[in-house]
DNA sequence: CTAGGAACTTAGTAGTAGTAAA
DNA sequence: TTTACTACTACTAAGTTCCTAG
């Protein structure tokens, strides 16, 4: 039943045997709540249009605390030189790098050196970076990290609870009468900018964010937030109702882009915006037969640009490919379908072609994989008379693409395939469960072979942990142990069996048989505790490197999560953590016959 | 018609807090 | 109680998409 309209049921009241003012009162914040978070319920077209909010307030940014200086020296051919706060903070900023895979990145290391010189200015005696020692800092923040550690349990407690006031006071917005929380509301402190892979201007410092930075949107009747430093004010106050951020600043690295302060994504701005995305996902279900009938034809057209994009989009469906828009050289090199150059593929036998490119974060995408010969012959044809470092598609863009894609189905964009494409996957691979009498650990782990599926077709990795071996080898050892456990029980029961032999009485041998059954007992316990760390440790090695909480979060449709998860008797909470279930709560009350 | 601006989604990693094992 | 893991969250970089100005 309807939430609210059980809350109003006269059972529900008598059950809670409130004073009527209490009802009346308890109901009231209720319905309002209620009416507030559930949004998906009766969610209007209205909702997506480019009016994104009617009242908006909040209480700004705030900002880092100010560097304090430590004044300790660094050691420049032989001599300490204190540093002017500013350029200490540079230094220490450096040092936190030391011992780290960003000290010996040659474009790291050169392009701090360039900014750190810069901030100490040309006059200045420190000419190199090499030849600074940093480790008497290094070792101050070696302190500092252990002081941290060190912490009693009551500063812990009480740091945690001025961080959570903070929260309180200032992480959250209202938005048309709605309380959200703000994804990110404290600026981003100065740091050493991390640019993956190998990105141009990876280990330029990344100046502080001052409010003379900042761009506040808010309501025209709402309070203007304090500027919580003092001597500053914000840059500028707008009142901009077509978008969901709440403030913006220059993104101190990147010269033309900027960072946003967004809400949530609990918030209805995001959910809403997620659910549609799933919306559109399924009724790509609805024009993919057309859709790939539209592209077999052109993948056969006489047209070069036809072909082109044919099998442009022919790749992003069947590889779930990112549509590749162009970088500048001020980016790493990475690449996606449209920028994909002939130095990229490889054409093998069997109407096979291997992909080795650099895609989104730096991830190697290295696939070998058989395609329709037409294609196949298509994509040969336009590597010819080509150089390495040409465009494979040199006649379409990423805008060529979706402008197509446009004509086949209102609103679609490249990016709908891969949502659509690894919702269907997990549905498929959930699909092929059936035997419902599993426990729970097996079911799981079918569950996780699925998600891996969607995983490996969005080339989702991550690097493996650090001490993975020895986690491994950890587990190892606990089976050996229960291993030994089960040859001493087994000796144990031996022995049972032979005194039972001798024994005279009957009492004496009923005795050792009830023993020996527990013994049968406890061995088959732990030979299935055994086999669940076997399992264990097949799962943890076949997903060592793979990442599958990003197809989880951005990619696969909860409602066939939960729909599964109700159908098959798994709590939710095995698979989606409580801020995953948040995000989704539009989704939680998808009944388990609920199809993609 | 194109380049680049603006706004929003998607991505991996570092660090932390809570929990299990020793 | 300490140590070691594990599971999350926080963080912020890196994509996509759409739009507008020239």
């Amino acid at each position: 039943m309807d939430l609210l309209r059980f809350l109003e049921h006269p059972s529900f009241l008598l059950f809670r045997r409130f004073s009527h003012a209490n009802i009346d009162r308890s109901l009231n914040r209720r319905r309002k709540l209620l009416k507030q978070s559930h949004w998906w319920k009766n969610y209007s077209p209205e909702s997506t249009s480019t009016v994104k909010w009617t009242t908006l307030s909040h209480h700004g940014v705030i900002f880092p605390p100010p560097y304090s200086p430590h004044k300790i020296p660094i050691i420049y051919e032989g001599n300490p030189i204190i540093l002017k706060p500013h350029q200490e903070e540079a230094a220490t900023l450096w040092a936190s790098v030391i011992g780290t895979q960003w000290e010996t990145k040659e474009t790291f290391r050169k392009n701090f050196e360039r900014s750190f010189l810069e901030t100490l200015g040309k006059r200045h005696k420190i000419k190199s970076l090499d030849k600074c020692d940093f480790s008497q800092i290094v070792e101050y923040l070696e302190k500092e990290k252990e002081n941290k550690k060190n912490r009693t349990a009551e500063e812990k407690r009480a740091e945690k609870e001025e961080k959570l006031a903070l929260y309180k006071k200032k992480g959250y917005a209202v938005v048309d009468g709605v309380k959200e929380k703000i994804l990110n509301f404290v600026v981003e402190p100065p740091g050493l900018f991390r640019g993956r892979g190998d990105h141009p201007k990876a280990g330029l410092i990344k100046r502080r964010i001052m409010p003379e930075d900042v761009t506040i949107n808010i309501g025209e009747d709402s309070k203007i937030p304090k500027c919580p430093v003092r001597g500053h004010k914000w840059g500028n106050i707008v009142h901009n109702h077509t978008v969901t951020w709440l403030a913006y600043y220059k993104d101190p690295i990147l010269p033309n882009s900027f960072k946003y302060v967004w809400l949530a994504a609990t918030s209805k701005m995001k959910g809403l915006n997620d659910m549609l995305k799933y919306e559109k996902a399924r009724k790509l279900k609805e024009f993919i037969d057309k859709a790939r009938e539209s592209y077999w034809s052109k993948i056969k057209s006489r047209i070069l640009l036809d072909r082109q994009l044919g099998s442009a989009l022919y790749l992003i469906d069947k590889l779930a490919l990112r549509v590749g828009n162009e970088k500048s050289n001020e980016e790493a090199d990475t690449v996606g379908c449209c920028s994909l150059r002939v130095e990229h593929i490889k054409f093998e036998e069997d109407n096979k072609i291997t992909l080795d490119f650099l895609a989104k974060d730096c991830m190697r995408y290295y696939n070998t994989i058989q395609i329709d010969p037409e294609v196949y012959k298509n994509l040969q044809d336009f590597t010819k008379n080509k150089d390495l470092d040409d465009d494979l598609f040199d006649l379409i863009r990423s805008n060529t693409l979706n402008d197509y894609l446009k004509s086949l189905m209102e609103g679609l964009s490249s990016k709908v395939f891969r949502t659509f494409n690894a919702s269907i996957r997990l549905q498929e691979q959930l699909a092929i469960f059936n035997e419902k009498n599993l426990q729970l650990e097996d079911k799981m782990q079918f569950f996780i072979k699925a998600n891996k599926e969607v995983a490996l077709l969005c080339n989702h990795q991550k690097t493996v942990p650090k001490n993975f071996d020895n986690q491994l080898e950890r587990i190892n050892s606990q089976i050996t142990k229960k291993k030994s456990k089960i040859e001493n029980l087994e000796n144990h029961a031996k022995e049972l069996r032979k005194k039972k032999r001798l024994a005279k009485s009957e009492n004496v041998k009923k005795r050792i048989t009830t023993n020996i059954k527990n013994t049968k007992k406890m061995i088959e316990k732990v030979k299935d505790d055994i086999e669940k760390l076997e399992t264990r440790i097949e799962m943890k090695e076949d997903t060592k490197n793979i990442a599958l909480e990003t197809s989880k979060i951005n990619y696969i449709d909860p409602r066939i999560v939960v729909s599964w998860c109700k159908k098959n008797k798994v709590p939710l909470d095995k698979v989606y953590s409580k801020s995953l279930k948040e995000k989704f709560k539009w989704a939680m009350n998808t009944e388990p016959d609920w199809v993609f």
